[in-house]
Parts: C-alpha cells; structure tokens; sequence
DNA sequence: ACGGAGATCTTCT
DNA sequence: GAAGATCTCCGTT
C-alpha cells in the first residue's frame, strides 16, 4: 500500500485532520510490523489557537510545528506519555499546524502490541494518544522525522478513506481552564462515527 | 459505570 | 514554581 506524501500533508490542517481517518499508522520495528487504523484525530492550528503548542511562536520543543508538512512531532508529557502528531499545513507558509493522533483500531503486529500493553484487553490497546503510542513503541526517537521517505521506520499509508457520513466531530478533549472562546469550542476533533476503538474521554 | 486523585518530569514563566 | 493535547488505580454507586 502506498505511503501518504508530501501532497497530502500540505493542506490546512483541520482538512487533514479529517482526511487522516480511515488511514494506517505504521512502525516497522526490529520484532516485525506493528500498524493501526487511525480512528481519532484532533487539529492544531495556527498562533491564535490558545490550546496548540504553536500558540505564542517557536520553542525548541515545537519547532517542528513550523516546519515541513509530512514531519512527526512527537513530546513527551505529564512524566509519563509520548504524544505522535503529524505536521500538516499549507507550504510556504510560516504556520504552526499538527495533527494529534488520539486512537487506532489495532490492525497487524497484534502479538506486539499485547506485549506492549500486557494485562490490558485489546480494546484498550490504542483507544488514546498516550496508549497508542505506549503499543506501537513510539517515543523521543521518532520526533522529527520525515514520514513520507521511504527508509522511515514510521510512517502513513493511504488505508480507506472514510466517507463524510461516518465522520463525527466535536471540540477537543483535555484543554486546560486557560484555553478560551473561540478555542476551546473549535470542533476539531473528529472520529470515526461506529469505531469501538475511540478515546474513552 | 463513574469520578477523583496520584504519578511523574519536561517545558516554559 | 506550576501546568500539562494523559493514564491508571481505587473508591463509591
């Protein structure tokens, strides 16, 4: 199946945000493949916007967000829990923009993500962007890097499109008390309607 | 089922 | 020094 390329990504980011569901997240590690189907997206988008990492400008931690569409930018928070996006923007345009994946529906390397996420059912596997990222061993190596070259041990392929009539949006979840109207409101988060794979929240 | 709090550490103020 | 694009455990209903 064909990877996702530079194309795809250089778009507004809450167009890829939606266009990301229905497409396959893959890490081929040392143990075999291990790849999702993204079911839970969310948008991040611009200075103004008061819940990205973009907002108030370039930090040595969001760079990324300002660079070349089709980049990871993965970080690390709450002392436990890597975060993946995928930077997604128009080109050519001095902009932050990612997109948050917040849940897969476990497709292949099965055996590996049960070791990853050992006692847990495999319902609860990538049903978050933290546990994702815990299943597919997704960490501070894989920040930066491009996933449209085709050596890239992360990357996107093009999976099934899912039709407008599947696709349920509402506004982001985990924003904290400092993030406002309009922000806070945005509906860009967006889901698989019939996914028993989304985030619990 | 649901809700609250602790874990844990990086980043930015 | 505080908050954070979260998860898990433990309590009560």
């Amino acid at each position: 199946m064909p990877r996702l390329n530079r194309t795809f990504y250089s778009r507004a980011t809450v167009e890829v945000a939606r266009d990301l569901l229905g497409r396959m997240l893959i890490h081929q590690t040392r143990a075999g493949r291990i790849a999702g189907r993204i079911v839970e997206t969310e948008a991040y988008s611009g200075f103004e916007d008061e819940a990205s990492h973009g907002y108030r400008g370039k930090t040595a931690r969001n760079v990324v967000m300002f660079g070349t569409p089709g980049f990871s930018y993965v970080y690390f928070i709450y002392g436990n829990y890597w975060m993946m996006n995928v930077v997604a923007r128009p080109q050519r345009v001095e902009y932050p923009g990612a997109v948050l994946i917040r849940a897969l529906e476990p497709v292949e390397g099965l055996e590996l993500m049960a070791s990853n996420r050992s006692g847990r059912p495999q319902r609860d596997w990538t049903n978050g962007p933290g546990k994702l990222t815990m299943a597919l061993n997704i960490d501070a190596r894989h920040d930066g890097i491009d996933l449209t070259m085709p050596d890239s041990p992360l990357f996107l392929e093009t999976g099934q499109p899912v039709p407008d009539t599947n696709v349920a949006t509402d506004p982001r979840i985990g924003l904290g008390r400092r993030v406002s109207e309009p922000w806070v409101s945005k509906p860009w988060r967006f889901w698989i309607a019939n996914s028993n794979f989304v985030s619990g929240q």
